[in-house]
RNA sequence: GAGCCGUUAGCUCAGACGGUUAGAGCAUCUGCCUUUUAAGCAGAGGGUCCCGGGUUCGAGUCCCGGACGGCUCACCA
C-alpha cells in the first residue's frame, strides 16, 4: 500500500501530462531573488509600490501554502531566502488557476508578478504568471518542527537543508570559513597546493589508511592520511610558503569528534619555528572569529571560549610533573620507572605494556599517554601545548636545549586537540633514524608506526630549509564557530551504514 | 569493539499492569472560503507498531537474536 500523499502527488502529476503541461520544463529564468526583491521594495510605501509598472520574476520551492479558495498565499523559498506569493484565480485566469491547484507544497515553481504589502505589512508578489518548473512526489516535513529525526537529517541532508533553516546557515558559515583560510594564506603569500590524494605510501601521519587498487597498473594504493611529505617536497622545491587545504583519510572509528574523511588545512613556512606559527595561529583564529561570528568570545557547548590573545603556552613535562607529582627533572630525562609508577596510579588503558609494543621508545609514549589522561580534558580555554617527546613526533626537529623532545605544540580549546605543528626536521640523517625507529616500532605490532619513505628522504637530501608546518582540523574548526556539538553537523554528508532503502 | 537508550501514519509525537477495532497535531483527500501566515470550518482516508524467532488464550507492550541510529567509552600519537 502506497502512501496516500505520494499516490496524490503522482496522480496530479499524470493529470498535468494529460493536459500537455510539461511538469519538469526548463524555460523559466527568474530575474530576481527574494532578497533582491526585498532589498527593492521592502522600505517603499504603498503609494509608490501601487504605481510601480514593473514585474519582478522569482523561482523557488512552494515552502508553505494557505489557500482560501479562490485565492491563496504561498511562500517560496529560493537561495536568498523566502517571499510570499498571493495567487488570485481573477488575476491569473480560471485556466492557470486550474493548473495552480494541481501543485502542491515542496514544488518549484516560477512566479512573474507586482509587489504590494498586504494588511498586515508583509511585502508580498501578487502572481500574475505561474508556472509549475518541477513536481515533487514526496511531502516536505512538517512545517512546525521540520526534520528531527537526525538519522533522517544526515541520510537526506537535502531535506534537512530544505526543512532547516540553521542547517543551510551552519554549512554557509562552513563555507566562508574556507574562503577566510585561504584567503588568509593567499595574503600572506603563500602558495596553495594540490597534493596526491592516493598515494602508494601513506605517511605525514600515525593512523591507518585506506587502500584501493589501480587496475590497469595493477598497484595497490592508499588514500592519503595526510599532505604533509609531499608539502615538504615543496619546500625543497622552492616554494618557501605553501598550504593545502584538502580532504584526507583515516581507517578509524566514527564519534561525535571522527569521520573517516575529514578536511585539513596544512600550512609549512620557511624560515620559521614553531614559535612563529604560535602567533600566527592566535591571528588567524582571531581573524576567522571576528569574520565569522563577529566576537572574540564564543560559545561552545556551554563553554565560553575566549580567543583574545595571547594564549596559556603550557609544556607536557610541567602539566605532568605537576598533576602527578614525578618531580620535573625525571620527566625531562623520560625516566621510565617514574613515568611508569605515575601510570599505575592513574590506571586504566595506561596499565597496557608500553615496553613490548614501542621497546626505548616506550618512556615517551607513556608521557603523552599521560598527558592525554590528566590534563587534555581540562584545556578549554586555547592553550598552546609544547614539548612533545622526541618518538611521537618522528617529523619534526629536535629541542637544542632537550634532545628527548622536539620544538613542536598542539593547539587546544574545548577539551579539544584543533591544530598539531613543529618545527620541520630538515636533517635527512636524522630523519632517516628516525623513520628508522618507526619502522622497528610497527615490526613490533604498532600498525599505526610510520612507513618509510624513500623519495622523501630523497628530497630532504637535497636540501630542506628550515621551517614550521602545521595543521588544522577544519570540521573542528567549523564546529567551534557554529557551536556544533557533532562532527556529523558541519559534514554535509556525513559516513553512515548502509540503509535498506 | 563494549555499555546504555531509541525505532509507532509522509512529518512531529502519545500509547499505565499484556486485553476488543493502535491515537493526536501537521500533511493528504472532499466541500465551503479573495489580505492569510502553525489561516479557519465540516467531513474522509492513511499503520509490516524496524526485522526474525519465542512466551502467552491474547504481544506495539514481556523474553531472545538481528538491523539501523543516538550518547558514553575504547580507538583516534
Amino acid at each position: 500500500m502506497e502512501g496516500d500523499e505520494r499516490e496524490a502527488r503522482r496522480q496530479k502529476l499524470a493529470a498535468l501530462r494529460d493536459s500537455g503541461v510539461n511538469p519538469y520544463p526548463n524555460d523559466f529564468q527568474p530575474r530576481h531573488t527574494t532578497a533582491e526583491i526585498k532589498q527593492l521594495f521592502e522600505g517603499a510605501d504603498d503609494v509608490a509600490l501601487e504605481s510601480n509598472t514593473e514585474t519582478v520574476e522569482l523561482a523557488g520551492r512552494i515552502m508553505s501554502q494557505r489557500d482560501f479558495g479562490k485565492a491563496s498565499f504561498l511562500h517560496l523559498m529560493d537561495r536568498t531566502g523566502q517571499l510570499q506569493i498571493y495567487v488570485k484565480r481573477n488575476v491569473i485566469g480560471d485556466d492557470a488557476f486550474g493548473l495552480f491547484k494541481q501543485m502542491d507544497r515542496g514544488d518549484i515553481i516560477g512566479v512573474s508578478g507586482k509587489p504590494f504589502h498586504t494588511k498586515t505589512g508583509e511585502l508580498t508578489i501578487e502572481a500574475n504568471r505561474l508556472s509549475l518548473l518541477g513536481k515533487a512526489l514526496r511531502p516536505l516535513p512538517e512545517k512546525w518542527h521540520g526534520l528531527t529525526d537526525v538519522e533522517a537529517r544526515y541520510r537526506q541532508r537535502y531535506v534537512d537543508t530544505l526543512a532547516n533553516e540553521e542547517v543551510r546557515e551552519v554549512f554557509h558559515k562552513r563555507a566562508r570559513i574556507i574562503q577566510a583560510l585561504r584567503r588568509f594564506f593567499v595574503e600572506r603569500g603563500y602558495f596553495e597546493a594540490e597534493t596526491p590524494i592516493m598515494q602508494s605510501i601513506a605517511g605525514g601521519a600515525a593512523a591507518r589508511p585506506f587502500v584501493t587498487h589501480h587496475n590497469a597498473l595493477d598497484m595497490d594504493l592508499y588514500l592519503r592520511i595526510a599532505p604533509e611529505l609531499y608539502l615538504k617536497r615543496l619546500l625543497v622545491g622552492g616554494f618557501d610558503r605553501v598550504f593545502e587545504i584538502g580532504r584526507v583519510f583515516r581507517n578509524e572509528g566514527v564519534s561525535t569528534r571522527h569521520n573517516p574523511e575529514f578536511t585539513l588545512l596544512e600550512f609549512y613556512q620557511a624560515y620559521a619555528t614553531y614559535r612563529d606559527l604560535m602567533d600566527l595561529t592566535e591571528e588567524l583564529f582571531v581573524h576567522l572569529a571576528d569574520e565569522i561570528v563577529e566576537n572574540r568570545v564564543l560559545r561552545w557547548e556551554g563553554h565560553e571560549i575566549d580567543l583574545r590573545p595571547p594564549w596559556r603556552r603550557v609544556s607536557i613535562p610541567e602539566l605532568v610533573s605537576e598533576r602527578l607529582s614525578v618531580p620535573i627533572d625525571a620527566v625531562l630525562d623520560l625516566d621510565h620507572k617514574a613515568l611508569r609508577a605515575a601510570a599505575d596510579r592513574v590506571g586504566g588503558p595506561l596499565r597496557q605494556d608500553y615496553v613490548q609494543k614501542y621497546g626505548d621508545a616506550a618512556a615517551g609514549y607513556l608521557l603523552l599517554d599521560l598527558f592525554e589522561a590528566v590534563a587534555e580534558p581540562e584545556l578549554v580555554q586555547p592553550t598552546f601545548v609544547e614539548r612533545y617527546p622526541v618518538a611521537v613526533s618522528p617529523l619534526a626537529r629536535r629541542n637544542a636545549e632537550h634532545p628527548n623532545f622536539v620544538d613542536r605544540f598542539e593547539l587546544f580549546i574545548g577539551g579539544r586537540e584543533m591544530a598539531n605543528a613543529f618545527s620541520e626536521l630538515n636533517d635527512p640523517e636524522d630523519q632517516r633514524q628516525r623513520l628508522e625507529a618507526q619502522l622497528r616500532h610497527r615490526d613490533a605490532g604498532d600498525d599505526e608506526a610510520h612507513a618509510m619513505d624513500e623519495d622523501f628522504l630523497r628530497a630532504l637530501e637535497h636540501g630542506m630549509p628550515p621551517a614550521a608546518g602545521e595543521g588544522i582540523g577544519v570540521d573542528r574548526l567549523v564546529m567551534m564557530l557554529t557551536d556544533s556539538a557533532s562532527i556529523r553537523d558541519v559534514i554535509l554528508f556525513p559516513h553512515m551504514r548502509v540503509e535498506k532503502i
